[in-house]
DNA sequence: CATGAATGAGAGTTCATTCAT
DNA sequence: GATGAATGAACTCTCATTCAT
């Protein structure tokens, strides 16, 4: 039964976020999630009672998945150098994302609390943990890097931060008013050069 | 007359401009607007027939407003390194900025765009517009700062942007994670001292 | 089940027929349906979303309805003359009818579609249904009348779209200008006259 | 200023025909008076209270207008079967006609008032007064007929008014179902055909 | 548990009509 | 007289949410 639960569960995730990544978060209404999951109004609300509700299941379900993802592209020996592109090259796969992107809902989804004054507990704030997630990995990559001497850099943690914000930065202009490859390569072979130790 | 329509349209910008500073965008209803303008539903649609139509219209009444005080407070004879740390202080203000910021209508709007697809013309899109002033900006003023020997920069341009991507990221990260004071500091501290040639 | 929303589909049909027969077609609005049918707003447009959709139901099931109650009254072994008289004073009846008649809404029905410029394909044309099908009627009568002797006629599919057209005359004479029932009983008179064979 | 008044009322006359020529009488406001003519909404009601005391209005314009066409066009010493050609002829023509009629609006007009359980006395009644000028002229021509021999009929009262139902059936039709120019010149081809004697 | 018909609050929009200028 | 901004009633339509089956 609980199996059961969790699979219906999970299939309404699943549609929904399909949902989300078409629509954003705001325009998407309880009848479109119940049409996407083919599955009766009543049925919805026996597993969720409201939109922001479901979207939060999704973005957790979303970095989940994307845990694993993350960890298993890495080749074995790679230097700092090799692991900074590496990660690059995924933000910048993630800023310029159109298909199945869930970025506009995720952003829309937090303005949509903060202008409903909802405050998330750090611990269930994905996009937070994400970001201090991104934040720690950058600055251990840099330390790593300065061990090496592949990098120059006299504030890991300050520059890991600055990184970060940049990206972020560039994430919500792609989204705005958008953004070309070109500019997007501009900018994160701009933020590279800044670390790697240039004779 | 003229005269007097204007006024009343005026009226109406100023009240909807605080229904989206409290509200945001997405969750204003033409109703919010005729509430808060005491005016009959029917007369608002004497002047605007959407709410994206009055944001729009705020948004220019607000830039334009804005450029008066921008020049005003620069004062004579100021270094590079004085006028960088005022432009740094103004940004600080607005990312920090809780009352009567427009800044989550703002990104509500654009992100509203953007699901719906639509595109504004260049000359119109005012957050293109306040980037790429920004990027100017910079960038005159480290190349001023090159020239007095105050700052070092090998590509000013790069920088320029570079810079305004990471102060688009505070200001996204504050309206969606929020951000203390201090980190802002920080984060501003860190771009300046990339800048300011240090001995 | 679908029984069941077959007989909320009825219901609505037959409180919106009173409505079309009282207020015509122009002047009924979804809330006066809801009204009449005592239904929520929301439940309205659950089945039906526009007037003139609902319009073209109870036209539809006015036809259906009317079919059987035209067949039953026919006595055996009719002359053509019989029938004929039977024909008039149901057209009489038609002419006349004050309470319960949808002739005013239909009209109004066709003028808008005509205003509208919309078509209905000939299938679902109710309006020239009825129309041909009068006209086959007199003519198969008018041809019987013709073998029998009773009648007299050079042209029988002629007269009988003739005869039509005139009883279409007077329809829409006492919709608009309204006649009494001496007159409608002299039109009617002298058609029959004009097919009688008169020694 | 009775003049000036007089013209200002003219000129709305003329372009609130036009506009009900194109879209009937239901679908017309006010405010498409007002734009038609050009004239302030104030203006318009200095004149007029409600659309259809314009259009009676404009009714009444259009009846008085027409009586000096319709003599015009008389030749001398035209025979009764020439005289029922040209009336034909005339009827085909405004059963057939698409520009600048009135027709559905007057329908309309008419189907309104019947709604509404508004009556007109007979004197205002304009609809009425066509078809009673209508059935007199077509009987003294089948009277003339009769004297010079070209026409048969025994009732040319009952005959007249026939006619002018058939030639409302008509109108009617081709106002709601459409009609073809065959299917008119069968019809009036046969009703002629009805009178003028054969040997 | 699951269903989906039904509810009703609320947003958008239009227009006849008024009235200060 | 003439103007047109302003009003507010009325209508359309959509959804979150409930509840009998």
């Amino acid at each position: 039964m609980g199996e059961k639960s969790g699979l219906k569960r999970n299939h309404i995730l699943e549609c929904a976020r399909q949902v989300f990544a078409e629509k954003g978060f705001r325009d998407v209404t309880m009848q479109d999630i119940v049409l996407a999951c083919d599955i009766s109004r009543g049925g919805l609300y026996l597993h969720f009672t409201r939109v922001d509700e479901i979207f939060a299941e999704v973005m957790k379900m979303d970095q989940e998945s994307g845990d694993d993802g993350g960890a298993l592209s890495l080749p074995e020996q790679s230097t700092p150098t090799d692991i900074l592109a590496l990660f690059m090259k995924e933000q910048k796969k993630e800023i310029l994302r159109k298909k199945n992107s869930l970025s506009v809902a995720v952003y829309e989804y937090y303005f949509y609390l903060s202008s409903k004054q909802i405050k998330i507990p750090a611990k269930e704030n994905i996009l937070k943990q994400q970001f201090e997630t991104g934040v720690l990995i950058l600055e251990n990559l840099i330390r790593d890097g300065l061990v090496t001497g592949e990098f120059y850099c006299e504030d890991p943690r300050g520059m890991a931060s600055n990184i970060m914000y940049t990206l972020e930065g560039l994430k919500v202009t792609a989204r705005t008013l958008g953004i070309s490859e070109a500019l997007v390569d501009k900018e994160l072979v701009y933020i590279v050069q800044n670390i790697v130790f240039e004779e």
